[in-house]
DNA sequence: ATAGGTTTTGTCAAGCTTTTGTACAT
DNA sequence: ATGTACAAAAGCTTGACAAAACCTAT
C-alpha cells in the first residue's frame, strides 16, 4: 500500500502555521534548526521552509524532554535520537505506523492493535491492507481479528479500554469485514442464516463466521445483531435455508429461549455458537454446538447431508 | 368543448397561455426554442405554435436548473437530457424508443429498495455498484442513500417494515458506507469528531456525513452510536478537533445533555445534527445546528475561520 | 426529491455560480487554476469556463486543507493529490494526470490503464484497491479487468504497446488476482479443473473465470498456462472434478487435440472457454462453450445440475 | 529582537468577448 | 411569427499591486 511515511510533496506546513500548531515562536524554530539541526524542512521554489509532519513531532518530542528538564541542547539530541522509531503522538495524527519488511503475524496484529487504540485510522487501515495482501482471508480472520476481539472484550471487561477506543475499533473492523462479506449471498451453494439473538448486541464474531462459511462455498444471509426469533425463523423459512445459526457472548442471551430455539430446529438445521452458546442450551434443544473458532467451525461445516441443491455429495 | 385548441384532452397550449402558466415571456420561449431546442411544438394550422404538458414540464425543469445556478445553455441541456421519463407522445406516437440511458436516479432508487427489501443481498450490491458507477457518490449519497433511510425510518415507525428487513437493509448499508469511508483519516485537511449521543444507535446518517466532510477534505474521527459524552470530549481534546458533530434522530437523545454539550462546545466548535436536533436544545447550549441533508450540510461547512469572501450570502 | 442546485450529470457551472456556491471570489478561483493547476474546466463554445461538480468538490478540499493551515500551493497540491491515483510526482512533474475522485467506473478503468500504461506501481495499485473497495469483486472483473485485458491484447497485436508495458500489466495484474483467488480450493462445492491447453500462454482470463466460480461456490484446481492435456486428463480424474474447462486465446491452440479434448469429454464434464473457443471445436468434440465474459459464464454455471457423469469410473 | 529585502497570494483594473433577455422591424 | 439587433450581465486575459508571511543578517 501507499501511504506509510510522509513524503515531500505530501502537505508540507510553512513556518508560520508549525509555530501555531505546537507553540513555539518562529525565531526559536529557525534557532532549533541552526543550533542543533533538530528540523530540515524542504525549501520551497522560493526559499521558504516548508515541514512536514515527521518534523512537527520532532518539535514535539523536542518540547516534552524540555519539560522534563533537560538542557535544549540534550532535549534537542534525544529527540532526534527517538526519530526511527514508530510515532506515536495522539495529536499528531495519521502517524502511519511504519511497517516495512515481512515481519510475521504476530507483529502485524499488534501493530494493528496499537493502530486501533490510538484511534489512528490511516494506520490501521494500512496495517490491514497489508495483512489482507500477504496473508490468506481466513488466517487474518483466525489469528489476528479474532484473537484482537478476545482481548478487545477482556480488556473492555476490566474497563481498561476506552468508549472511544472500543467503538472506533468496532467501526473500522466492521467496515473491513463487511467489504470481505460483500457478495456472500451470491452464487449457488448451500444457505446459511445468521443472527445474534436479541439483546445481544455483539455480532463481529458472527460476521467472521459468515465470511468463512462464505468462502467455503455457503451463502449467507445476514441478520445480524440483536434479531427477534420470530423474524429468523420467518426468514429461515423464506429463503428455505439449510442452516440457521444463533451466536451470543454471554450464556444469559439464550436464557428463555428454549422453546423457540426448539421450534427452530424442528423446521431447519440450527447451531448455537459464540462463548455463550453451552451445551446445556444445545442438548435440550437438541443442537449442534460451535465452540471453536468461528473460522474453523465454518470449515468443518459440511454442506447438509441431502440437500435440494444438489451439492456433489461425493466422498 | 368546442373548437379552440387548448382542450385538457390533448392539452395543446398556445404559447400566450404557456407564457402564463410558467412565467416565462413569450419572447423566452421562443429564444430557447430557436437557441437551445428546448421546446418543439407542433403548429396549428396558421402557424401558432401548440405546446403538450411535456413542453411545460421542460419549461419547468429549465427554470429549476436556472434557479440552480446553471447557465441558460445549460439548464436547457440538463431539462433536455431528464427527457426519457415522461414520455407523452402526442402525434404519430408508437415506436417508444427504448430509451436506454442511464436510467434515472429514480429507478435505481427503487431498484435498491427493492433488492433491499426481499434481502436479495447480490442484487443490492449490484444495483449499489451501478449507481457508484453512473453517478458522483454525492449524488448517492444525497439522492438514493439518504431518502431510502428516511424512507426506512418511516416505514418502521408504522410497523410496515420487518425487523429482518430493517437489520438486512442496515447491515448492507453500512458495509457499503464503510468502504467509502475507507480512509477518511487520512490527510491534511481540518480534523472533525462524529458521534451520537448516549442511546441512539442509528448512525447511518452520521456515517453519510462523515463520508461527505471527507470528500470535501476534512479528516473524520467516527465514534458512532451510543458513545457518552464524556467521552467524545476526551477525543476532541486529544485529537486537537477543529470540529464536533453529534448527531440523533430524536430529540429524546439530547435530552439531559444540556450542560455537558455546553461545556463541550465552549472547548472545541460544536454542531448539533440530524432529525433529533432542534433549535431548544442549539440555542442554550450556543451552537450550530445542521437540519438540511447530511451532504448539503457538509457542503456549507467551510472550515473554521473563512474571512476571505464578501459576496452575498448564500442563504 | 428536490433539485435546486444539486443536479447531476453534465450540469456544469460557470464561474459565477461556483464562485457563489463555494465562497470563493472568481479572481480567486482564475489564481488557483492559473497558478496551481487547480482546476481544469472545459470551455463553452465562446470560451468561458464550465466546470464539473468534481471541481467543486477540489475546491472545497482545497479550502479545508487552507484552513487545516496549509499554504496556498500545498493545500492545492493535497487536494489534487486526493483526486485518486496521483502521479508519481518526482522531478519535473507537469502532466499532472488528475484522475477525478470517485467518478464512475469508467473513469477508474482508465485511470488504471493510464497507470499500468506509465509503469506506475503504486498508483496502479491505489487504483485498484479502491476499486475492490468500493466495488463488488464481480464488478470489478467485468467491468473493468476483463475490458483492460481485451484492449491490452488488441493494442499488443496493433504493436501499440512495449513489451515492458505488457509484462509490467500482467504480472500485476496476475498479483492481483492470485490475491482474490486465495484459498479457492477449499470448501465443499463442486470441483472445476481449469487450464490453457499446450502454447496458450494468456491464462489471466481463466485466472478470472477461475475466481469468478470460486464465488459462485466452486473450488478450484488451476493448472493454468500450456498445460499438456494428459496431465489435465489426470488432474480431472484425480480429484474428481465435476468440471473441466479448457481456455484459449485464439483457435490454432485447439488445433489438433480433438481426439483428446473427445475422450477427457467423455471423463467428465467439458467447457471450452476463451477466444479461441470455438462451434467449429466444440461441436465435434460435443461440449459445452462459454462464450460469454468470464464472470457471467461463471454464475451461469450452475452446479453439476445436469445428471450426467456422475460416478466418475475411477481407473 | 529588529531591520530590510523577498516570496506568496488575494485582489483589482482595463479592454475586449460571449451569453442571453428583450426590443424592433418586417 | 420570424429574424435581426441591441445591451446588460457575466466572462476572459494580461498585468500589476500590496498586505501578509518569510527570509537573512546584524
Amino acid at each position: 500500500m501507499l501511504f506509510v511515511g510522509t513524503e515531500p510533496g505530501d502537505g508540507l506546513l510553512r513556518i508560520g502555521e508549525l509555530s501555531r500548531r505546537v507553540g513555539v515562536s518562529d525565531h526559536v524554530l529557525r534557532a532549533w534548526e541552526r543550533r542543533y539541526g533538530l528540523l530540515k524542512p524542504v525549501r520551497s521554489a522560493g526559499g521558504f521552509r516548508l515541514y512536514s509532519e515527521a518534523d512537527e513531532g520532532r518539535v514535539r518530542r523536542m518540547q516534552a524532554h524540555l519539560a522534563g528538564g533537560l538542557s535544549a541542547a540534550e532535549a534537542a539530541r534525544a529527540a532526534l535520537g527517538e526519530d526511527g522509531a514508530g510515532t506515536a503522538s495522539a495529536a499528531g495524527g495519521s502517524a502511519s505506523v511504519a511497517v516495512e519488511r515481512h515481519e510475521g503475524l504476530a507483529d502485524r496484529a499488534s501493530a494493528l492493535a496499537l493502530a486501533l487504540d490510538e484511534l489512528d485510522e490511516p494506520a490501521a487501515q494500512a496495517v490491514f491492507d497489508r495483512l489482507l495482501s500477504d496473508f490468506t482471508v481466513e488466517t487474518v480472520l483466525r489469528d489476528v481479528v479474532m484473537p484482537y476481539l478476545q482481548e478487545l472484550g477482556e480488556r473492555w471487561q476490566r474497563g481498561s479500554v476506552t468508549v472511544a477506543q472500543e467503538h472506533f475499533a468496532s467501526n473500522l473492523l466492521r467496515g473491513r469485514l463487511a467489504s470481505l462479506a460483500r457478495g456472500w449471498g451470491h452464487g449457488h451453494g448451500p444457505r446459511a442464516v445468521l443472527a445474534c439473538p436479541p439483546g445481544e448486541r455483539h455480532d463481529l464474531a458472527l460476521l467472521v463466521f459468515g465470511i468463512a462459511l462464505n468462502r467455503n462455498g455457503w451463502r449467507v444471509g445476514y441478520l445480524g445483531a440483536d434479531t427477534p426469533l420470530e423474524e429468523l425463523i420467518n426468514t429461515a423459512v423464506d429463503t428455505s435455508a439449510d442452516l440457521v445459526v444463533v451466536a451470543a457472548a454471554t450464556p444469559e442471551r439464550f436464557a428463555g429461549l428454549t422453546e423457540d430455539l426448539t421450534r427452530l430446529a424442528s423446521i431447519v438445521p440450527l447451531a448455537l455458537a459464540g462463548a455463550g452458546a453451552a451445551q446445556t442450551m444445545a442438548l435440550p434443544v437438541g443442537t449442534r454446538l460451535l465452540t471453536a473458532d468461528p473460522v474453523t467451525e465454518a470449515e468443518r461445516l459440511l454442506p447438509p447431508a441431502n440437500p435440494h441443491h444438489d451439492a456433489p455429495a461425493r466422498q
